[in-house]
DNA sequence: ATTTTACGGGACCACCGAGTACCGTAAGAG
DNA sequence: CTCTTACGGTACTCGGTGGTCCCGTAAAAT
């Protein structure tokens, strides 16, 4: 019962008139706009249907359940990350926190909505958390440790818990303010927090020399 | 028909049986308990009465609505946040820093149940905040001030984003990861992420000097 | 042309849970 | 003792929604 569908149902069909191949993504944007709107609970599925312009048994012929939809639909916003590699530790991680800024923190809302709401499934917490908020916290944790290896941090900073600053304060931002992180936001956060906390001085010298 | 009841709902009742002390915060434990371990939309009103050990028309003897109920639940978890006045800033943070430490987020996980999850209710939303994650952000907050205004710390540091780093991260591991900040890695978090962003080294000789 | 499967959409069912009503009883005030 | 209100508990109403069925139609293969 708990098992989720992770794939699609089953017959891989040739024959009768084939499934409209746009509609399964109009489905799943249907789908995140109307859980960021109303919330999971909220969500009703003859809503998505109306919203995708089809009728809910073309939704239960690609998904065996709601959850099945959901987590399909989370998936589904999975961003591209792209490592970065620019020139200093600076621009690296100014690239990884953009990808928190504001049009791309769809995604964490969906995820904030999403989570708690949903019966407590573990499957589907974990289907979501990986999809959506794992890749970009990955991304920065990486390039952390790259510069670390490259000598540039002091290995003995805590890179894991200054990794997750950035993703716990757009998760924040946008679960209990309702506002996703602003690039001056993003900007300020590099140059006041990580930076520092990475030991590296560049807002303010820090010291007297 | 949005409106919040905040206090009790009308009659004095100077006749008849009283009502039983103990037993409203009986149900607003029970209610917290059940958000806890269940999640919000699953909080059925028959397993709180059940849990406090009472019927549900106790309840809405008291409250006029689940909605209610859950924000006087939320209320009630309402901390005592003390003003730190140790005699360093380390020692400040680390007395803030401890408010979101495991026992005490209880609360915060009460919220992060509540918050997505509740009908999108604005009304709601302000009232849960406000009664739990407002104050003890307002207190690592006004700690920051008053050191920058002691000139202990530098004014240029954006003191609102420094203080908002601890509540965000207590906030993402309890609602993301299920698991409260622990003491160690709050005292992590002032050493080397608060009082480095501060401009205060302590950590690490982060000069040559 | 026939078969097969998808389509949009309407009707429907089954279940679940908030809220209500009412029971017999307990505990105060007068 | 009587009146009033709270108590624990059960049974009920009733609206909402996930999920199913079935319709007439459309699009592909044979």
């Amino acid at each position: 019962m708990p098992g989720v569908t992770t794939g699609e149902p089953e017959t891989p069909a040739t024959l009768g008139r084939p499934r409209d191949p746009d509609l399964e993504q109009a489905i799943l944007d249907a789908t995140v706009e109307v859980i960021l709107q109303r919330g999971y609970s909220a969500t009703k599925l003859d809503e998505i249907a109306r919203r995708a312009g089809t009728g809910k048994a073309a939704i239960y012929r690609r998904w065996a359940s709601k959850t099945d939809l959901v987590i399909a639909a989370a998936q589904s916003l999975q961003a591209e990350v792209t490592l970065p590699d620019e020139g200093s530790l600076r621009d690296d991680l100014l690239v990884c926190v953009r990808h928190y800024v504001t049009p791309t923190a769809r995604a964490a809302l969906v995820l904030a909505n999403v989570l708690n709401e949903m019966p407590h499934d573990d499957d589907v917490r974990e289907a979501a958390i990986a999809s959506i908020a794992r890749p970009a916290a990955q991304a920065l944790r990486t390039v952390i440790d790259r510069w670390i290896a490259g000598g540039a941090v002091d290995p003995a900073v805590p890179a894991g818990l200054v990794a997750s600053i950035v993703p716990s304060m757009a998760f924040h931002r946008v679960a209990l303010l309702r506002q996703g992180l602003d690039e001056e936001t993003a900007v300020a956060l590099v140059d006041s927090v990580l930076l520092p906390a990475l030991g590296v001085a560049t807002p303010r010298p820090a010291c007297d020399a």
